[in-house]
DNA sequence: CAAATCAAGTGAAAAATTTAACAAGTTATT
DNA sequence: AATAACTTGTTAAATTTTTCACTTGATTTG
């Protein structure tokens, strides 16, 4: 009531609130409109309780014997999320990889807008792919304020990956999505998110290995 | 002693092995060779006591009063993880994201070797990108079996997903490594590692979010 | 309109995971 | 050779996360 009501709110939550978001949009589309949190359940492959304690943290969003809304909760969860909002996205190295996710259209349907890449060739400097403009890595501080832009995409090669993340940080970047590993000294205040294919598939060996 | 010691490990476990393995790589390369779990808890990012009680669901691999010989616990790591032989992976999807990872010398280097590539564009099929043959999707099932290919990787639009996961695990695979979401109907035995960017995006939104 | 059914929200219990503390083994030092 | 300084492996404690069970609100049915 008065005070913060500050509940700890599991790590895993976001991730699955993550799913339920999704899991809810591909309902909308079929035109379901109120589920339930058992069947929700079997689609987001959490438990029922899970779900219904994953939501309260954040207030109530259901009706007894009814169950929820499903356009409304997805409202509600794009709100939490933050993806109610356009996020401004810089990409750094515009390599194979960095093209790749230039040209996903999934990013700017969420709302992810790339607003500019950056890459140190000269060949790829002043060129635009899929219509992004790519700019000299020492414009990363100037381009990046003016723009304000708030999260970067880094897709150089490991070697260089750790400098180019301090220089993101350095021009106020403070959410950063890496596909290199990064030694994990994370700054206080930003976050790394890291996509580490090395670590993914050893992952799958660890299974296979373990499993038989 | 007698009977199975099946102690029950944490699932986040494995994860962090891989993060152990490549702090020790680098370590190994920096010529270190040995190290307290103190040492290598700054390194790697987790306590020293979880180090330890990580490490010791598998075994004994260090010395009271010494540390850890570095290229021991590598080696032992290695045999965990089960990373010390080759795996034969298949790639479906030879997209752009799917191409540049055709292209990615990581997995090479880390004994993950893609054998055949499948698509289901004519232009692709009979063509090579970056030394790996490109199969027509129909014949997934008999390529795989003939190359004894054990890991997918799927890069394939959303839409098409869940069926060509369907089709890798008809043809025996057992662990996928998927960058495309799918309803988490997890079939008993198989291993479903989803690289989600969506996911990852959300999860920097949400934090830039709540942090101010 | 009473009874039965459904289903969210929630506090308590259970389970899982992490951290702490320490006994025991190892090495270095005096 | 005894003492001090390290540092692992491990048991116990603390914390975190998930599941359970139940109360309450809502709807439907007879």
């Amino acid at each position: 009531m008065s005070g913060e009501e500050k509940k700890r709110i599991p790590k895993t939550t976001v991730y699955r609130l993550s799913v339920y978001y999704r899991a809810l949009s591909n309902l909308e589309e079929e035109g379901v409109d109120s589920i339930s949190s058992a069947d929700l359940s079997e689609i987001a492959g959490f438990s029922a309780a899970q779900i219904r304690k994953d939501l309260t943290y954040y207030g109530q969003f259901g009706r007894p014997g009814r169950g929820y809304v499903v356009s409304h909760l997805k409202s509600q969860l794009r709100t939490i999320l933050g993806i109610d909002r356009d996020w401004s996205v810089a990409l750094v190295g515009v390599g194979r990889l960095g093209r790749a996710l230039l040209a996903y259209k999934g990013f700017r349907k969420q709302n992810f807008i790339i607003e500019a890449a950056f890459d140190n060739d000269p060949e790829k400097v002043g060129k635009e792919f899929s219509g992004v403009r790519v700019y000299h890595q020492d414009e990363m501080d100037k381009v990046i304020r003016s723009k304000k832009i708030e999260m970067g995409i880094v897709t150089v090669p490991e070697e260089v990956a750790e400098i180019i993340v301090a220089k993101l940080i350095d021009a106020g970047i403070k959410a950063i999505l890496s596909f290199a590993h990064l030694p994990s000294i994370f700054s206080n205040g930003i976050k790394v998110n890291q996509v580490d294919l090395s670590i993914e598939m050893e992952g799958l060996s660890y299974y296979l290995t373990h499993s038989k």
